[in-house]
DNA sequence: CCGACGCGTGAAAAAATCTCACTTATATGA
DNA sequence: TCATATAAGTGAGATTTTTTCACGCGTCGG
């Protein structure tokens, strides 16, 4: 069985002219310009030999020969959609659970699920923060990864932050935050000027409010990103405690004051203009965020694909 | 409905190696080289993020991914050819017959409908032959052609050889026949030389025996040849005569003689070596070859398809 | 052990596809 | 009515995709 059929790229055009009867609104959705429709179905009219549409004035309509034509030729597209998706299923299908640190799910990750969503639209996977991800200061001890249920249709990763080593599991580092001062752009234009590190100290620093209780990680604090900068003199125990770290980001674009905050997780806000990064002084703890995998599912193809995914979405962010 | 697909060609690279379960054959298939197959199935392969192939030494295996994806692939492919062929079905299909001169269908026509018929397959073609396609000597009378059934499933098209004026018909001419010397090779390596039209007095000549009684056309002649060619002195009714222009050409072939044949009717002949044409002097009668078609059929897809088709193939006779 | 065979690679060539700048035709509305 | 905007068409040139070429690898069969 040998297939004579014209290049089937110009049958693609012609599903999407006839459905939307505009090469304009076709050349849109296949992101090319109209001249390209035009062209693709001027060649397909010549390969048939007769023509698939009346060109009326600023309207389009199919002819008796496009009209025929049309469903089969849908159907067929159809086929190609459907044997992707259903062998995507049966290669990837399933669940993947991904169990990260709250402020990495909220800032970063669920930025940048839709495209993964996109590429992979067979696996439906579910978002979960926990603190546990988050290694405590004495480090090392993981606890929970090793209780996966192998048989389990939901296949669990998690993203930690900390020192990397965890036993009987892939691990992948992504990215340590690096972490900057960051401010309302509001505050830049205000009376107090912030041109120098040292004009900090005119201006109210949010602090990350250390529950001692919950003996916390190794988070960075001001004392540490004054000294790299070079500025003394600023009572660090000064300025305003927040304990939950959005609410921290969300008083500095408020223009509460100062905070110290990732490059990586606040990119959306840079971008977006609520917040500008005034200085070019990092400071970057030893920790970092890793990709964590129990041996037991490391092999599973929706883990693959999620870790292939994720490590390219990573490298991006350490790059840029 | 958005389409999310791969290139497309590479699902049609794909359903062919598959089915071959090679990618040199599948290449084979579609004019290609091997390498170009191996390229458009790794692109899929990527785009789609698992194997399709398993590659043995000297031996393809489908994977599981790909054994799955197969079918509604090659559902797609045949949705498009199906698409097509009934749509051409609708648009051209039906009966054609074409009437021409014996001597046309059998060396020129039957040679070049597999073309036609590839590029058509929709539409059932009969050759039929008639002597009455062949203008008489008085010219100008044209007979049958008024009297098509106009509701006939059958549309006919006639090939006549005459003037070239057809009452109530479309007439398009195809080209004038270039009558020139024809013997075979083996004549040419025998002892009587043939280097010069002189030397053709020591050849037998082969005629075409007219039969006064049936008024015949105004065919080619010896004596009109030679007389070009600027031979005198050979007696143009010595010679073998022959009635059947079949029958004429076959002597040639074998040896007999030297016969006057339309260059553009013995075209496959001399490509197969059978007969050379030792001198570059042709004669063109005033008559030609014409597609007639009558008005009342004109306008019929059939008819303008095979129309088209028909005077792309004469254009290139002529140019040849 | 050698040569033929089938596939793979990367760079270069060829071909297709797309874009750009400009045109046409006509409907809209000031 | 006439300028304006819209959708499509054209042809040349740019771009991207596809194919080829030259060569490499592993192995099967004599």
């Amino acid at each position: 069985m040998t297939y004579r059929l014209p290049p089937l790229s110009s049958l693609r055009a012609f599903e999407a002219a006839a459905r939307h009867l505009s090469f304009k609104d076709a050349a849109a959705e296949l992101s090319v310009t109209p001249t390209a429709i035009s062209h693709q179905i001027r060649g397909l009219e010549e390969y048939l030999d007769f023509p698939l549409f009346k060109r009326l004035t600023r309207a389009l309509e199919l002819t008796h020969e496009g009209r025929a034509m049309l469903p089969k030729v849908r159907e067929g597209l159809e086929c190609f959609a459907a044997a992707i998706e259903s062998t995507r299923q049966v290669v990837f299908g399933g669940r993947l659970v991904v169990t990260s640190p709250p402020a990495f799910a909220a800032r970063w990750l669920i930025r940048h699920l839709p495209e993964f969503n996109a590429a992979h639209p067979e696996i439906r996977l579910r978002m979960a923060t926990s603190l546990d991800t988050i290694d405590t200061a004495d480090a090392a001890h993981v606890s929970g990864l090793s209780r996966v249920d192998v048989r389990d249709d939901k296949t669990e990763t998690f993203i930690r932050y900390g020192n990397g080593h965890y036993d009987g599991c892939r691990v992948d580092r992504l990215f340590a935050p690096a972490y900057t001062a960051v401010c309302s752009p509001l505050l830049l234009k205000g009376m107090r000027p912030l041109n120098v590190p040292s004009d900090l100290r005119r201006h109210n620093l949010l602090h990350h409010e250390v529950d001692s209780e919950l003996d916390q990680p190794a988070l960075a604090t001001w004392d540490q990103w004054l000294q790299v900068a070079g500025v003394t003199g600023i009572t660090a125990d000064g300025g305003t405690q927040i304990s939950d770290p959005g609410l921290l980001l969300s008083a500095a674009i408020d223009g509460v004051g100062v905070a110290l905050a990732s490059k990586q997780l606040i990119e959306a806000e840079v971008l977006a203009g609520r917040l500008v990064m005034p200085f070019d002084i990092v400071i970057r703890p030893a920790q970092a965020y890793y990709l964590v995998v129990p041996e037991a599912v490391a092999e599973r193809t929706v883990v693959t694909a999620f870790r292939r995914w994720l490590l390219k979405e990573a490298a991006k962010v350490r790059e840029g």
